[in-house]
DNA sequence: CCAATGTCAGCATAACTGACATCA
DNA sequence: CTGATGTCAGTTGTGCTGACATTG
């Protein structure tokens, strides 16, 4: 009893894409600017009070310059904006602009909404235990060490 | 009771990066030729009989350039071959060498591994219902005409 | 002639490394 | 001075569109 069916980084990408699609798809309909999916990961790292660069560049797994570059262009396109950092003349603090704020909540109803349809189509319970799997402590993904021998 | 807890296509992405990781990792260890991501969508839509660039492109859902490149990068490497279609002058199958047999039957059973290290460490009902999740028909992703209403 | 296939070339995007200025 | 931060530049990899030859 292979646990094989198709190789399960496969499915997890697939699924990723269904939402990303409908995400971006449902974005664009209603009028807001065109994100990319990096830019999707700024706002989910980022939070109230406001973040630097760097720090937001820890919390995705990227350089700051990945970072840096798009934050940049979300500024460009008026959902960011920089504030200098009371605390520290050399942090410029990250924060959304109002419209940035909208898009935010937008985007998080959007993918509320989809999780419903999903639960919808699929069960309550599926998509429950989908969400608990992957919230589950995974754990490092084992090295070259835990090895199949 | 929002169902939002942390964005659904953030954990996807994580867990597709837990896989991705540790299968690069130990596939590099085991001495194997580095492997894009791409490269990997290409074996996971090769078959047993061969089959064209063309084909491949339509499986992988990318063009058939994109497709032609992934697979020209890894007949450099030794790792496929194209032959000529007996049934067809104009078509050329791609073909896994011996070593790029090996090489897939090793991702495999790294793959197969990593999902039973997973299945220690959460559970094996937790996995399994991850797979069941996954493998439904989620039918397609609601575009801008299924909205929020 | 038309459609499908394989291929080559150029372009856009996104991530990285390197380098540098500023400030605690 | 050292370290952290923000920023600018260049480079690489990946996928795309465009174009063309070949073949059924």
């Amino acid at each position: 009893m292979s646990t094989t069916g198709r190789p399960l980084p496969q499915l997890l990408g697939d699924a990723r894409r269904w939402f990303e699609e409908a995400l971006l798809a449902t974005l664009a309909e209603a009028g807001a600017a065109p994100v990319s999916p990096t830019q999707t990961a700024v706002f989910a790292a980022l939070d109230e009070e406001g973040t630097t660069v760097s720090e937001l560049a820890r919390r995705m797994g990227v350089t700051r310059q990945t970072a840096h570059q798009a934050v940049h262009g979300l500024i460009g396109i008026g959902l960011l904006e920089q504030a200098p950092d009371p605390a520290s003349a050399r942090r410029r603090l990250i924060r959304r602009t109002p419209e940035g704020l909208r898009t935010h909540h937008l985007a998080e109803r959007i993918l509320a909404d989809l999780e419903q349809t999903l639960a919808r189509r699929l069960g309550p319970e599926t998509v429950t235990a989908l969400r608990a799997a992957l919230e589950a402590p995974w754990g490092e993904p084992p090295g070259p060490g835990g090895k199949t021998c």
